[in-house]
DNA sequence: GCAGATCATTTAATATATTAAATAATCCGC
DNA sequence: GCGGATTATTTAATATATTAAATGATCTGC
């Protein structure tokens, strides 16, 4: 069965990249419970404090309808507080608890040495070489 | 807030650059009302004709489970059929109906004109440099 | 030939994704 | 200040993801 494609498939190339990438830290997560949209979420918070959940949901690259439910849970799980912005009641605004900050401070640590590890190993110019061919591949394929 | 980070995102960065280039082929898919799992099916089918379904789940990028419940509305919608290998009755083998492989078809070409367009307007030789840095990625990652 | 180990797939339970529609607060022109 | 347009978020319905456990068929050593 002959394939009908020429070019080699990206998108799936993409996905299993990051899924290479992701396969090292998702232990870490999983060891402190938190799903792999919850860190994303943590690391937003840690980033940038208190934050409306619409910049969450950017930043986290989370759609607004699945991140109402990922902040119930992290409310539930004492990671993060919710409160109406005062100036703007139709803004949510999300802040991490001092438990959630811990975590993303613990867990950041964990990460950055991967990253360093990687660029190690792939060579700190193929890396930044990579970042620059991503960034002008969603260039063009979203132009703003 | 100071960032914890001194690194780029990487898998975030993996993901944007994904739906990126998603954000054009998943129009077409969704006039012929096909998920993004059921397309990555179909064409893995498509490649190879009859194959079972462990094989389908690796090359699809889909964990059995989930291949369970799109295999089954595949079925219900008369894109494919399953059927036990009669060799090893544990295996259930996938093949295209007719009205899949259409779809197939139909769809690759018009994929493949998009991925003309970005061989264009990135470069042949940076697309090749990317694909290149992916496979290295994922080797690093993941050796075998 | 049979018991246990192994392998392929499915079930079950919960979490997340996707799309459209609903809700609820703010804005804006008048 | 009132009513329609806009914006932010949530609800609803269905599809997919994830993890562990169950089922069912095959292999393997004995």
């Amino acid at each position: 069965m002959a394939s009908t494609f020429t070019h080699r498939n990206l998108p799936r190339l993409l996905l299993q990249a990051r899924e290479a990438v992701m396969a090292h830290t998702r232990p870490s997560l999983r060891e402190h419970a938190l799903s792999d949209q919850q860190w994303r979420v943590l690391r937003v918070l840690g980033e940038h404090g208190a934050v409306e959940t619409g910049r969450v949901a950017r930043e986290a690259f989370i759609l607004g309808p699945s991140l109402t439910g990922v902040l119930a849970r992290m409310e539930r799980d004492d990671l993060i507080t919710r409160s109406r912005d005062p100036e703007d009641q139709r803004r949510t605004v999300v802040e991490a608890t001092a438990h959630g900050m811990k975590l993303v401070k613990k867990l950041s640590s964990s990460i950055e040495s991967h990253y360093q590890w990687l660029e190690q190993s792939l060579g700190k110019a193929k890396l930044t070489q990579l970042y620059g061919l991503l960034d002008e591949l969603i260039a063009l394929e979203q132009p703003e």
